[in-house]
DNA sequence: TATTGTTATACTCTATAACTATA
DNA sequence: TATAGTTATAGAGTATAACAATA
């Protein structure tokens, strides 16, 4: 049998009005690129999204950060726990409200962040430079803004 | 403090010459619609993948597809197990070489395909028609084969 | 001896449920 | 009693290491 041509239209570019196979496409291209950062982290990738997150909002609770990123407070506090207990971040208890907890980056996590990023994100930057023309690259940047839209998105 | 102004290029659309800001936007981008898409999937997200990924090259070994996947033969090899149970795939050995069995999609796999990935990706259908638009669609249609470059890079 | 595949084990990521402490 | 957080447990996804079978 042929499958391939049963469903070519996940393989090459997808007709952009074809929603359902710009979804596929889309999910594809997600999960590949999920494991190759993955695999090339140094750092867990929760970790580093949960302290860019910190870096970017200031001092939240665990449960303001989950919602944040759409995750269960309780998977998000792992992922803080994980990070103070390597010194990155602290918690102390709001003097207001002695059940909530902030979270904020120590100077060691401010210090370390930008050295992170870079060697977390180092093999994409390189790809992006080596495999992608200026034109191709500035296409891609314009793109990335509209998965941000689709992922915050309400449904 | 004021960390948000130090690392404002990966929040908003990075500039496409600066290909490290571009790498940490895409990374943000992409676990967040990878959490998005397994959280809706009806089926694990790498049955899903596998499934296509049969139905696109034909029958191959686990070690083939693991290749094709950037993963280890033993990851796949779960996998597959999983859709073998499921009656999905069926493994048969090669008549010309007993180490190896290849695996191919039964009529079960291959009817339920088309629903299981409508099923999977119908809430990033239905954002992608509802909070973007045909001309944003395009765009990122556009940016998809990009994307999948990138993740079959050999860096 | 080299290659293919399997089994055992472990670690990361996320979730649900149950519990504790504070308001 | 409502809310914030913690602890316990489970399951998916992937990896490494050790083993078995076939070439």
């Amino acid at each position: 049998m042929d499958a391939a041509s049963a469903h070519a239209t996940t393989q090459s570019s997808p007709p952009a009005s074809d929603s359902a196979a710009l979804a596929s496409a889309l999910r594809q291209a997600v999960h590949s690129l999920t494991r190759r950062f993955r695999g090339n982290a140094i750092l867990p990738i929760p970790q580093l999204q949960a302290l860019g997150l910190i870096a970017r909002l200031g001092p939240r609770t665990t449960s303001q950060l989950a919602a944040h990123e759409r995750m269960r407070p309780q998977s998000m506090a792992q992922t803080v726990g994980q990070l103070e207990a390597a010194g990155l971040v602290e918690r102390r208890p709001d003097p207001a409200d002695g059940r909530q907890q902030l979270v904020s980056l120590t100077a060691q996590g401010d210090a370390s962040l930008a050295e992170f990023r870079r060697a977390a994100d180092a093999w994409a930057a390189d790809a992006l430079t080596t495999q992608l023309s200026a034109a191709e690259r500035a296409q891609l940047a314009a793109a990335v803004p509209l998965l941000l839209r689709l992922a915050d998105g309400e449904r």
